[in-house]
RNA sequence: GGACGAGUGGCGGAACUGGCAGACGCAUACGGCUUAGGACCGUAUGGCUUUUAGCCGUGAGAGUUCGAAUCUCUCCUCGUCCACCA
C-alpha cells in the first residue's frame, strides 16, 4: 500500500483525474453509419450568467451525467451534449451599465461555466458546443423564421404590450414581476404596438393530440392541454340596433343565449368608438385612457370590481328580439374569443357581478337538474352545464343544457345567425422584442412595394413556392404587402456594433439608432427599404438547439439528414417544472413545423421527458441571496471534492422532490465515501477468498437494484443500496478482488474520480474504470436459497417461518410449517380455521 | 377561482403490482478505541403497556378487502403552475 492511499483525499485525486480525462477522452460519440444504438440524452443547456453554475444546475446536470455514465457502460452510442443559452436580458442590462459587449461578457461566462462543469466531472461532448449567439448558429435560427414567414406562419400584428413609462421603453412579459417594470419598480402600462407573431395556434390541436405519443410525466401532459385549452362553441352574431353592422360574440354555453341581457367589448377593440354614440363618446374615452394606464396586475387581480361604461348603442338577441346594451369593460380581453362577450349574468360569475354593480337585468334560463330545480339569482348565478335543465327558452325548453347547447348550435347555424368555431387559450406567440441582445429578424420593409400592395408571394421565387398555409386565406398576402425576407444566401443577419445598447425612446430596439445597417435596398424593386430592427425573443434559440447539436458545424443545413435520422429523437429530455409550457411546447411546435417542411424527421422532438425538482436551502427556503441561504456548489467541492456533492445531491431524495440541503446529510456522504475507500485499500492486496454464498446473494442483488433504479432514475435507492452492500462488506474478514471491483463500478458513475483512482492505482487495473462493462447480475443467485414466508393471522403478523426456496411454493407444505410456529400456534388456539390465503414465497394468512 | 401534485419517526426519506411500515442517511443515547476528539468502530432508537409478548400507529373520517401508507368517497392542510379565456 502506498502511504498516499491511506487516507481518501478528493482535492488531490481530482484534478489529476481531471487532467487525465481531458488528455485521454473516455467516450466516444460516433456520428453514423458507425456507432450501433444510438442514445441521445438531452438536458436543458444554461443561460450563462455571470454568478455561475448554481446547486440547481449541478443537480440536474449531476442527473444526467450519473445516467449517461450507465448508458455508456452498457456500451449504447451516447449523445450528451452542452451548449449555451445565452441571448437574455441580464446580459444586456450588464452591458447597458457596464458598455462591456454582451458577446464578450457572453464568453467570459460560458468559459467559468464549462470550467465549473468540468470540475463535477460532467461527460459532456465538448467536441458539439453550442450557442445560441454565435452568428454561425443564429444564421439557422433566422433560417427557421424565414420559413415560418414563407409558409404563412409569422405575421405582424399590432398586440398590446407592456410599457414603462419612466425607463420608455416596452416590456416582454418575462421584464414584468408583479406588475412592475423588473428594472425601475414603476407600474406596468399597456400600449399598442405592431409586433411579429407566430401562428403557433395552427398547431394547436396537434400539440395536445400528439401527446399520446410521447412519455411526458402525466402533469405535463395536463399542464400542456390545460394551456392550449382547446373549448368548442359557436361565434353568435349580434346585428346593432339603428346601424349597419353586426358584432359577433363567442360563446360556449349557447344554451343560455335566451338569458342573455347585455354585451360588453374590451376597451382596445378597434370598434369601440364606432359603437359608441355621440352622447357616450366623451365617458368612454375617459374610460379607455384609464384602462390603458392600469397596470396588468390591476386589471387581472381576481375579485377586483369590474368597472365599465355604456356605449348608448344596443344589440340585438334575435332569440328573444331583446334589445341589449352595449358596454366596455376592462374584464373583457382583446385577444379572448373575439373581444366581444355577450353577457348571461345568471349563469356566469363574471357576467353576474358586472350586472349586479350597474343594475342590469338578471334572466335565469337554466335550473339546477335535480334538488327540485330551486335556485337564488339573487345571491349567486347558477353555472353548472352537466346537471342543468333549461326553461324560459322557447324550443329548448325542458332540455338539459348540454343537449340544449347541442339543438341550439344547429338552430343558429342553419338560421345564419351563428357559425361553430373552436377557441383556444393558446394564442399566437409574439415573437417581437425591441432589444439589442437577440436574433435579428431577418425581414425588409419596403414602403413603395407595400404602396403597390406587393407581397412575398407576389413575387418570382413567392409564385412558385407552396406555402403550408396559404397567406391568401389568412389574409397575409394585403396584410404582410412590403415585407420581403432576407435572401437566405445572405444569412446571417448579424448584430451591428452599437454604443447604446438601451431600447431607443420610442420603444423601437438601438438598432433602429444604426442608420447604415437599417437602410437597404428592397430584394424587390430594389427602392429603398429598411430591415426589421426587432429581435426575437430568448426562446427562438432554445426552440431547436438539439437540432444542432447533431451536427453542430454544418453550414449548409441546420443539420444533416441522415445524422437526424439516427440521432432524432432525443430518447430522455430532462429538464426543469419552468418550462412545462413555454419550451416545451414552443421548440415541439418549432419541431413540428420542420418535419412538415421536411427539414427534420420525425414528428416529435422528444420521446421521453423527465422534470426535476428543486433544492431548498437550510432553512427549507427557496435559495436567494437575499435570504443568504444559497449552497455554492465549488465551496462544497473544495471542502469534500466534488465526489461527494454529486452523490449528496443524488442521496437526498427523489429526482422530482423539493428539498432542503442538509449540511450533516453531506457529511453522511463524505464519511461514506471514506469507508469504500478503506474497505477497497484495506482489502486490495488479499489474493484469496473462499466462496461466499450470502456475500454473493448480496452482491447480485446489489446489482440489480441499482442497475434498475439508475434506469428510473431513482438514485437515492440506488445509492441506498450501495451502502447497505458496503455495510455488509465490512463485517467480512476477507474479500475476493472482483467483489470489490464490482462495487467500484457500481459507484463509478456516482463518484467518477473516486472509482477511477481505486480501479488505476488502488486495484491496479487498467485505465479507465469508465470504459469498462456495467456489471451484470444472476438473477439465479439473486434469489437466493432460503426464503421467508410472513405468517399472518386474520391479516396480522404473528410469526414468519423459513424454508427452503424449492418449498415455498406449496401451500400443504407451508401451511403445517406455519402451524408449528409457537406464536402462531397461541393464536390459532380454540379458533376455526375458516380460510386459508397462500401467496407463493411471500404470505400465508390463516381467517380464523 | 382552476389544473396538477403531496401529507409516513426528532429530520431527509424507503416500502416493486394491495402482503413484514419506517430501508438508507442524519440526529440522539450508551459503549469501545484514544493523551484528546466534533475522528473512527460497535449497539440501541415510532409511541404506549403488565416487555419470551401485546396494543396503537402512515393528515382526519368513512368504505372495499382475509389483508390498505398504497384502492374508493368526504373533508383538512401544504406545495407548484395558471388565472376575469366568455
Amino acid at each position: 500500500m502506498k502511504k498516499s492511499q491511506s487516507n481518501y483525499r478528493p482535492w488531490e485525486i481530482e484534478p489529476k483525474w481531471q487532467k487525465t480525462w481531458e488528455k485521454k477522452p473516455l467516450f466516444k460519440t460516433v456520428d453514423p453509419p458507425a456507432g450501433g444504438k444510438k442514445y441521445y440524452a438531452l438536458v436543458e443547456f444554461p443561460y450563462p450568467s455571470g454568478e455561475g453554475l448554481h446547486i440547481g444546475h449541478a443537480f440536474t446536470m449531476t442527473i444526467q451525467d450519473i445516467f449517461t455514465r450507465k448508458k455508456r457502460m452498457e456500451g449504447l452510442n451516447v449523445l450528451n451534449p452542452m451548449g449555451w443559452d445565452a441571448f437574455g436580458l441580464p446580459t444586456e442590462n450588464y452591458a447597458i451599465k457596464t458598455g462591456i459587449h454582451p458577446a464578450v461578457a457572453t464568453k467570459k461566462n460560458t468559459d467559468q461555466f464549462q470550467q465549473q462543469m468540468k470540475r463535477l466531472a460532467f461527460a459532456y461532448n465538448w467536441d458539439r458546443e453550442v450557442n445560441t449567439t454565435d452568428p454561425d448558429y443564429y444564421r439557422w435560427t433566422q433560417w427557421i423564421f424565414i420559413q415560418f414567414f414563407k409558409h404563412g406562419l409569422a405575421y405582424k400584428a399590432e398586440t398590446p404590450v407592456g410599457w414603462c413609462p419612466a425607463c420608455k421603453i416596452i416590456l416582454a412579459n418575462e421584464e414584468i414581476v408583479a406588475g412592475k417594470c423588473e428594472r425601475c419598480g414603476a407600474e406596468a402600462e399597456r400600449r399598442m404596438q405592431s409586433q411579429w407573431l407566430l401562428r403557433i395556434t395552427a398547431y394547436a390541436d396537434r400539440l395536445a393530440e400528439e401527446l399520446d405519443l410521447v412519455d411526458y410525466p402525466d402533469y405535463v401532459k395536463a399542464a400542456q392541454r390545460n394551456w392550449i385549452g382547446r373549448t368548442e362553441g359557436v361565434t353568435i352574431g349580434y346585428p346593432v340596433v339603428g346601424k349597419n353592422l353586426t358584432i359577433s360574440c363567442y360563446s360556449t354555453r349557447p344554451d343560455t343565449n335566451f338569458g342573455a341581457t347585455f354585451v360588453v367589448i374590451a376597451p382596445e377593440h378597434p370598434l369601440v368608438l364606432k359603437l359608441t354614440t355621440q352622447e357616450n363618446i366623451g365617458k368612454v374615452r375617459q374610460y379607455i385612457e384609464k384602462a390603458k394606464k392600469k397596470s396588468e396586475l390591476e386589471r387581472t387581480e381576481f375579485k377586483k370590481e369590474k368597472t365599465g361604461v355604456f356605449t348608448g348603442n344596443y344589440a340585438l338577441n334575435r332569440l328573444t328580439g331583446k334589445k341589449m346594451p352595449i358596454w366596455v369593460a376592462d374584464f373583457v380581453v382583446l385577444t379572448a374569443g373575439t373581444g366581444i362577450v355577450v353577457g348571461v349574468p345568471a349563469h356566469d360569475e363574471r357576467d353576474w357581478h358586472f350586472a349586479k354593480r350597474y343594475d342590469l337585468e338578471i334572466i335565469p334560463v337554466v335550473k339546477p337538474a335535480d334538488s327540485g330545480g330551486k335556485w337564488d339569482f339573487a345571491k349567486s348565478p347558477f353555472t353548472d352545464i352537466d346537471k342543468a335543465e333549461v326553461f324560459n327558452s322557447d324550443f329548448l325548453n325542458g332540455l338539459p343544457a348540454l343537449k340544449a347547447k347541442e339543438k341550439i348550435i344547429n338552430f343558429l347555424v342553419k338560421k345564419g345567425w351563428g357559425k361553430r368555431a373552436v377557441n383556444y387559450h393558446l394564442r399566437d406567440w409574439i415573437f417581437s422584442r425591441q432589444h439589442y441582445w437577440g436574433e435579428p429578424i431577418p425581414m425588409i420593409y419596403c414602403p413603395a412595394c407595400a404602396k403597390k400592395g406587393i407581397s412575398w408571394w407576389d413575387t418570382k421565387e413567392g409564385k412558385n413556392f407552396k406555402p403550408l398555409f396559404s397567406p391568401k386565406k389568412t389574409g397575409l398576402r394585403r396584410q404582410m404587402a412590403g415585407w420581403f425576407p432576407v435572401n437566405e444566401s445572405e444569412l446571417p443577419v448579424r448584430l451591428p456594433e452599437v454604443k447604446k445598447y438601451k431600447p431607443t425612446d420610442t420603444g423601437e430596439s438601438p438598432l433602429a439608432n444604426i442608420r447604415e445597417w437599417v437602410e437597404v435596398a428592397c430584394p424587390e424593386c430594389a427602392s429603398g427599404a429598411r430591415r426589421e430592427t426587432d429581435t426575437m425573443p430568448n426562446w427562438a434559440g432554445s426552440s431547436w438547439y438539439f437540432l444542432r447539436y447533431i451536427d453542430p458545424k454544418n453550414n449548409q443545413a441546420l443539420a444533416d439528414p441522415k445524422k437526424l435520422k439516427y440521432w432524432m429523437p432525443v430518447d430522455l429530455y430532462l429538464g426543469g417544472a419552468e418550462h412545462t409550457t413555454l419550451h416545451l411546447l414552443y421548440s415541439r411546435f418549432w419541431h413540428k413545423f420542420l418535419n412538415d417542411i421536411k427539414a427534420v424527421p420525425g414528428k416529435e422532438p422528444y420521446a421521453a421527458r423527465r422534470q426535476h425538482g428543486v433544492i431548498l436551502g437550510e432553512d427549507g427556503f427557496r435559495m436567494s441571496k437575499s435570504h443568504g441561504n444559497v449552497i455554492a456548489p465549488e465551496k462544497v467541492v473544495k471542502k469534500f471534492g466534488a465526489d461527494t456533492l454529486r452523490l449528496y445531491l443524488m442521496f437526498m431524495g427523489p429526482y422530482d422532490a423539493t428539498m432542503p440541503w442538509s449540511t450533516k446529510g453531506v457529511e453522511g456522504c463524505w464519511r461514506f465515501l471514506n469507508r469504500v475507500w478503506k474497505l477497497v485499500v484495506k482489502h486490495s492486496q488479499e489474493k484469496t477468498a473462499g466462496k461466499n454464498h450470502d456475500l454473493a446473494r448480496i452482491m447480485h442483488q446489489t446489482i440489480k437494484k441499482v442497475t434498475e433504479d439508475i434506469e428510473e432514475l431513482k438514485f437515492n435507492t440506488a445509492i441506498a443500496s450501495i451502502m447497505e452492500f458496503i455495510n455488509e462488506l465490512m463485517k467480512q474478514p476477507s474479500l475476493p478482488k472482483k467483489t470489490l471491483e464490482i462495487l467500484v463500478l457500481l459507484l463509478a458513475p456516482f463518484a467518477p474520480f473516486m472509482a477511477e483512482e481505486l480501479w488505476c492505482e488502488v486495484l491496479g487495473n487498467k485505465y479507465s474504470v469508465h470504459q469498462q462493462p456495467w456489471p451484470k447480475y444472476d438473477s439465479k443467485l439473486v434469489k437466493g436459497e432460503i426464503v421467508t414466508i410472513i405468517v399472518q393471522v386474520n391479516g396480522k403478523l404473528r410469526g414468519q417461518v423459513q424454508l427452503p426456496s424449492n418449498q415455498t411454493s406449496k401451500q400443504p407444505e407451508v401451511e403445517k410449517r406455519a402451524k408449528k410456529e409457537a406464536n402462531v400456534t397461541r393464536h390459532l388456539e380454540d379458533k376455526k380455521i375458516k380460510k386459508v390465503i397462500f401467496i407463493p414465497r411471500k404470505l400465508i394468512n390463516f381467517v380464523v
